[in-house]
DNA sequence: GTGTATAAACTAATTATATTAGTTTGCGTG
DNA sequence: CACGCAAACTAATATAATTAGTTTATACAC
């Protein structure tokens, strides 16, 4: 019953996500919950993370590529305005199931964070793609795409963090504000 | 040197919002720092609040008092889009001017957070009137306070945590996203 | 003025967390 | 099959929040 080897990063980043979106919350997920989590003691988790930062890193990370996939899988075949709609619906979902980790999706990356810089440049180049099939280009495309991540953000975690809960169809907000706001585009 | 008595709740809260937003973060604030902040032992916060999370709660009172004066100021005398557009430029600016306070005044309150509830129920009736002023009633001036609430938090929540890093003019971006839906109204 | 009750500070101690150092051991590779 | 490494462990340290119990400044009654 002792030291068996069974934990991994991929393990930990994983179980420290489904501990983060149970919660909620990314403070909620501290080492000693999450080492309890996969039966070791704290300690041995730096094996494969390199402390609290670091893992926090790594879920934003896991995050934000599957965030990425989910939005590439909506808009799979679409263009245009109604690519952008399928885009905005799976975002929205993926913050609403993802109350724990949407937020580590969010915050700029600094430069030396390699991957998380990636990823971003790969998200925007995806939206870029999708502007020009709309006929935006240069800097409208730019403002476009600022203001579609102030969209559907916004929505999505005032809604995440239970900010509308006066009874009226949050469905039917969320068509008017996004369906408005292509129709400027 | 020994046991003057010179603190009150009030004292507390104002130092602990300029803690927050030095560090541009809520949790940064931790009550050994407060404490320090204000020449005291950690335990003597505890005859003004009543422990962290009660600060919290607190310091969120004293942002959204704030927040609401701010908007109320720069509306003071407009009506209609002119209105809605102040309110957009100070909300934007509080974000930015209160990194640590401004997350505070997002969550939604626990119905038993009684003050709380009476600001949100404070903001919301401003805007109702503005939207009215605006010929918007009924659930159309909902759905559209819920468009501008995300809008605003969308893009001043981006800005602050230096999500438009990218060399675009950023107040462009914001002039085009908030006039563009104040046209939808 | 003096005495006293209270509120606000304190010290001391407990619990929980992240983290580091140093040790043990399972297990794949040569 | 042995040996080295990676991954677990134990032990210990530092910081944070919190509680209990103690001291004392100060406001107010008399």
């Amino acid at each position: 019953m002792a030291k068996q080897r069974r934990l991994n990063r991929e393990l930990v980043i994983e179980q420290a996500a489904a501990l983060a979106d149970e919660a909620g919350s990314v403070p909620a997920v501290s080492l000693t919950a999450l080492a309890q989590a996969l039966d070791v003691r704290p300690p041995s988790l730096y094996n494969h993370v390199d402390g609290l930062e670091d893992l926090q890193y790594h879920l934003a990370l896991y995050g934000l590529r599957q965030l990425i996939f989910e939005l590439r899988q909506a808009s799979l075949g679409l263009v245009g305005r109604e690519a952008l709609m399928a885009i905005a619906v799976a975002y929205r979902r993926f913050a609403y199931n993802h109350p724990g980790l949407y937020p580590l999706t969010i915050r700029a990356p600094e430069p030396d964070q390699l991957e998380l810089v990636a990823l971003s440049q790969e998200l925007l180049q995806m939206l870029l793609l999708l502007m020009a099939s709309l006929g935006l280009q240069g800097t409208d495309a730019l403002h476009a795409i600022r203001g579609l991540r102030a969209v559907l953000h916004g929505f999505s975690s005032l809604e995440a963090a239970g900010g509308f809960k006066m009874a009226l169809d949050r469905e039917e907000s969320f068509r008017r504000l996004v369906g408005g706001y292509l129709q400027l585009l």
